[in-house]
DNA sequence: GCAGTTTACGCAACCGTTTGCATAAAGTTA
DNA sequence: TAACTTTATGCAAACGGTTGCGTAAACTGC
């Protein structure tokens, strides 16, 4: 499969000399330019076929200062929901005529610094960020505006208006879950919410309250508990709860992997899942119709639709940039959660 | 975060009109170049410094006839052995300044070659592939040798002779897990495949009659079952062997989804796992240890290496390209596999 | 003080494509 | 047929950085 003689693709410049003409006018040709005879194009178009000509992406985005790259920043791609969430773009980006760069932060904000600095300096014309769990200064992400590359973040965004996101409403799904929790005669309800700084986090506390407030349920400073989604944060968390007098008997994760933590715990403390105790979760990880102890339900939040449309707004606002008009509204996208029961 | 002020990012020009020097020279001092007196060398870098430089990666792989990106094409990223494939790719690139484009085939042969054709057209410098399970053409890879783009394989490798590859050798491992079933007096040891054009098939069932004969047990064609790896496939080859009046006592699985199916089957049949039949597969799901039906043991095969050092021939590759004495060997590194008890 | 060497820098071409402008040839009109 | 318009094409610059080559200026040795 290794070949010595070089081939070289060919160029414009040789169909031009081929044809004994302009360069310009082959360039004009291949893009059906009016101002190029009937004659002339088919000409060009016929030998560039011959030759299997492809333009030469490097010497376009040299010229045109677009690298026709996006730049995909996220946690983790081994997280379903993650490499879900990226088809969605990989397929929007390839309908576009874009490649796409991923690195994986691995909620390192370290190394989503240096993959993001990496991908500005190779031109990048947008990129879609899904912010790690650990990261709290958003100065890199600014830089990025000076060089007027847009960023559109999804599911984990930072907590500002000035940003364009999609992100899922998990109000309708959350609040289902709650009343199918309380239609089942279970009112002891806990959450197990992630890290205190993140939006997710906030929003699923707010709801939380919402939800209970809705059935008239009494709130309980001591159901709440945080984890940072480490191992042991979350087996504390669980512990914590189950040690309580009032033991609660349904706990709405933060995530499915925490979910996984939660329910191996309660399971060493002798309790039945779904049935001395019933959990909910976000994210819908696919592994759990191969479980036999799995949350009651799950929260869908929809990654393939949230990729697909982050990289939407992301290519109208490379769009709008080339424009003399560019767009200063922030695109804001959000979807519908919905509740989806694992359990027949 | 919009700004609607232009900011241009600084040119080699740019630093050389306000030093009233030639940019060739700016270039020079930049790279450290010796024919640059140390005084000059000192007032280029500090004003590239303060006027935030950084050079223009796409003038440069224009120029340089290198995009500085290589292509990635995998089955499928929510595959953690795969995803952790791709942070060794992904390290190893950054390391070397080069970035990674992504493509997910999803084991569709017309995407892979198309997602193939566009990292061609976007000029990669060289690509890492692992083959989705149903492609069995391979002229499209061939094509890209025309171009002079290095292609490393790993993992799932075509059968061919002259390819670069990184893969790992299951014999260890596999053998290793044979052995231990026969010490526990496990003697009835069914094997349940992959697709039969899979390389990783063959090599796994040439193992499988090794170990058999090295523990001196008789063959029955009847304990070996094929599947495609759909769920329907994976569900079909073990009723077969479950029906049998011959029961298998131990079964291995060509991977962890399909050990999954295998698991679920076994135990609606009310077999009791690790009891009345024991399992074991290759890749090493990491969420095994939170089920409870588990396989006995895994085959790691250290997707991390394999991505890292399949980078790090790529990259091998793409350097012997640029120097006189292109490298005519096949690179082929082979890993050992191990095997992981995942029970206590 | 002169030939030879070294040092430090500039000039200009180049990579492949695009695009504004100029222009020759052909066609149109009065 | 002169003047004007239209059509079809070419010329040349530009994008940003690199690099071979040329060459003043400074330095060396005698």
């Amino acid at each position: 499969m290794m070949s010595t003689n070089k081939y070289t693709q060919p160029t414009i410049k040789e169909i031009a000399k081929r044809l004994k003409i302009a360069p310009s006018t082959v360039s004009r040709a291949l893009h059906d330019h009016p101002s190029i005879s009937w004659v002339t194009t088919m000409r060009v178009q016929k030998l560039a076929q011959e030759l299997n000509y492809e333009p030469n992406l490097s010497a376009i985005s040299f010229k045109q200062r677009k690298s026709f790259n996006i730049g995909v920043i996220l946690p983790n791609l081994s997280e379903v929901f993650f490499s879900t969430a990226l088809y969605g773009i990989e397929d929007m980006a390839s309908t576009k005529k874009y490649n796409v760069l991923i690195g994986q932060s691995l909620d390192n904000p370290q190394r989503e610094e240096r993959i993001l600095l990496s991908m500005k300096n190779s031109r990048v014309d947008g990129m879609i960020v899904s912010v790690g769990k650990n990261t709290i200064n958003y100065d890199h992400f600014d830089l990025l505006q000076k060089y007027n590359i847009p960023i559109v973040f999804f599911d984990c965004i930072p907590e500002r208006k000035d940003i364009h996101f999609t992100a899922c409403n998990l109000q309708i799904g959350m609040l289902m879950a709650i009343n199918k929790l309380v239609e089942k005669g279970i009112t002891n309800i806990a959450l197990i919410n992630g890290p205190k700084q993140l939006v997710a986090s906030k929003q699923r506390q707010q709801i939380y309250f919402q939800g209970l407030k809705k059935n008239n349920l009494s709130y309980d400073e001591k159901l709440i508990e945080f984890t940072d989604l480490s191992k042991e944060g979350n087996q504390q968390a669980i512990s914590n709860l189950l040690r309580l007098e009032n033991r609660p008997t349904a706990i709405i994760t933060f995530n499915d992997y925490l979910a996984l933590d939660a329910i191996a715990i309660a399971k060493e403390q002798n309790l039945v899942i779904n049935k001395d105790i019933f959990f909910i979760s976000f994210a819908n990880l696919p592994i759990w119709e191969y479980m036999d102890d799995r949350p009651m339900a799950s929260i869908e939040q929809f990654p393939y639709k949230q990729g697909e449309q982050a990289a939407k707004i992301l290519f109208s606002l490379i769009d709008s940039l080339q424009s003399d008009q560019p767009t200063i509204e922030y695109q804001q996208v959000i979807f519908e959660s919905k509740l989806i029961t694992t359990l027949q």
